[in-house]
DNA sequence: ATAATAACAGTAATTATTACTGTTACCATA
DNA sequence: TATGGTAACAGTAATAATTACTGTTATTAT
């Protein structure tokens, strides 16, 4: 019951997602996917990115900032956040799943995942920031 | 230029997050403020809770699931979010702050601090799962 | 006291996102 | 390869959360 049916605009939107280094906002993606389908509906296009975040196909940003960003990026990893312009950018650092464990101890409930961001200055913005 | 100008509707905001336990929303703490001033401004309510937050007084808490949520505690610690009820718990775990250090490795530039946010199910949404 | 201005209440506007409605496309079965 | 059930669609309206504007009031320095 409800399963999930194919539809070209869903591939387009996983596609495109996937094959940027950047972290889209829905509208950013709703700009891009309309060069190939001219009148996609900005509602399919936040619909689609929902199901994907919730197949797991991508992954949803949620930044104090602004719109929700999303990333297509497969293997996990963490988000850094400039606190300036407020740029995005993919942590490679090590894995530190262990504080999973760490944050269960003193806790009753079932944590299965985490989400990290780092806060701070990105290098462009300490560049221009010397330059004042 | 522009010094902070002390007013009591400030003050009532910042007591009352700092003596709650759970993780008001903006409006649930315009409610309650209205009981000591019946005709405060929910605009009011936003702008003192952003002050707040940059002053370092209280913590914004932004989650991908509704309002922001804030925190009147003083000492760092880490949330826990539940998938299904939305609610957000303060986790009395061990210090982590040394992610910063592994996540500066290979990273341009300056990492001055970091949420995390684990999420799972609260103990309360555990034992209704159970009876179904 | 007075003057400068931060903060206010009240309200309007904006932004991001979700819901609704009639139509179209996918896909299983005949 | 028709046909029917329904997920997904485009287009649009509605909602929720937050921010901006405007004229007035409160705080603070002189």
């Amino acid at each position: 019951m409800g399963a999930l049916k194919y539809s070209r605009q869903r591939e387009s939107i996983k596609e495109l997602v996937q094959s940027r280094k950047d972290h889209p906002t829905a509208d950013m993606i709703y700009e891009s996917v309309r060069q190939i389908y001219p009148n996609i509906s900005l509602g399919t296009v936040y619909r689609n990115l929902s199901v994907l975040a919730d197949m797991g196909e991508i992954i949803k940003i949620s930044t104090s900032e602004g719109a929700d960003r999303f990333d297509g990026r497969r293997s996990p990893h963490n988000h850094f956040i400039c606190r300036q312009c407020h740029k995005v950018i993919d942590l490679e650092m090590e894995n530190i799943d262990y504080i999973m464990e760490k944050a269960g101890k003193n806790f009753a409930g079932d944590i299965d995942s985490y989400k990290v961001h780092f806060f701070g200055l990105c290098r462009e913005c300490i560049k221009n920031k010397k330059n004042d």
